[in-house]
DNA sequence: GTCTATAAAGAGATAGAC
DNA sequence: GTCTATCTCTTTATAGAC
């Protein structure tokens, strides 16, 4: 998806050492980045991980930074994919709202590790906060759209529509510290008791 | 709080060199550890905060590690609290569940750099995994709650009570990567918007 | 209780051979 | 595209003086 584009030789039948291509290598990273955390993974982990040297590995990416860099904005595209959705743009705020809700839910699903990593981004370096710059950006967007659906009539109003934002994505966001694509909740079903939650919340009526 | 206990000679006015006790040090570690990370933050770096040397912090915390453990405990010891008060433990199940997000968002706020640090922990050495263990204990406790009251009907029984916690939890816990107790919302107001939306949810009716 | 100095290990990154 | 070897810097932690 990233640096993915096919070099001059297609290299047909592989041959000798390994070989890894550029999504294989940022996968491991990643899975490292998330298990032991960015800082304490170190270079060689990763390299080693892929049986591979750290020579070899900034053949590929020329830097721990680069790594990281490639796989946040995994995740900020896939989210901000969601808000250029005809659905998400086009009819009711309240049910932009909805589409929105569900089709981030779709990606936390789809890109968990880049997802999970994104939300781990704390603002430590330029490639971290410029991450966090383009997540502000996402989150004032849905606020926008809780606003209007405030307006609307279709949410509540007694509450701050950037609270409210807040609180609904700290729910969504919190699916990266446990689901898992493995289980018995599929993806769907996941969005649906998500919308619940958020729309009609816990108690009965 | 937690090594705060007075040392045999009370040092009743103090003279030369800043010496700080424990909680002091604590604090400005935890600082630094929300920061930066708790792996990017060096024993340096929050000696340099106290303008003292390394030398002078490991004479307080025989280790990093040590430092971690304490504020870690810090934020178990009071969620762990809230399930020990009286509001929590009788009455209907529906009104102990109510009852401990309010007094968790309470916790949140109260400790909330302690509480920062604890949901950033992932299990990478033995102090971590304790912690996590602790937060998995707390969390049954809460579901088991919730169980209840779908069984007594408060709480909608469509939704797994596992996933409906971790849900709630998962916006309460959300709440440390944006609230500061210093704006324009108190912490009453914010249990009431986090209960709002958790029992009743966003849609207008 | 704080200091200077240092040990020992590991980090990110590069050079240059194959 | 991968290797070995190495550079330079930073890390946690300790020794021992004051």
């Amino acid at each position: 998806m990233t640096d993915s584009a096919p070099t001059p030789d297609a290299t047909p039948a592989r041959r000798g050492r390994p070989g890894y291509d550029s999504p294989q290598i940022l996968a491991a990273a990643v899975d490292l980045f998330i298990t032991h955390g960015y800082d304490a993974t170190s270079v060689a982990a990763v390299a080693e991980r892929l049986g591979l040297t750290k020579s070899a590995l900034y053949h590929h990416y020329e830097s721990k930074e680069h790594l990281l860099s490639v796989a946040l904005d995994e995740a900020l595209g896939g989210l901000e994919g969601v808000l250029d959705e005809p659905g998400a743009r086009a009819g009711a705020a309240g049910a932009r709202l909805e589409y929105v809700l569900r089709g981030a839910v779709g990606v936390l699903v789809d890109r968990l590790p880049y997802v999970t990593l994104l939300l781990r981004v704390r603002g430590n370096s330029d490639v971290e906060r410029q991450a966090l710059e383009r997540r502000r950006a996402f989150d004032h967007r849905i606020t926008g759209m809780l606003r209007d659906a405030q307006a609307e009539g279709t949410v509540r109003a007694d509450i701050d529509p950037s609270v409210a934002t807040r609180l609904v994505f700290g729910m969504v966001n919190s699916i990266v510290e446990w689901y898992r694509p493995t289980g018995p909740e599929g993806a769907a079903e996941l969005a649906d008791d998500v919308l619940r939650v958020a729309l009609d919340g816990l108690r009965t009526r």
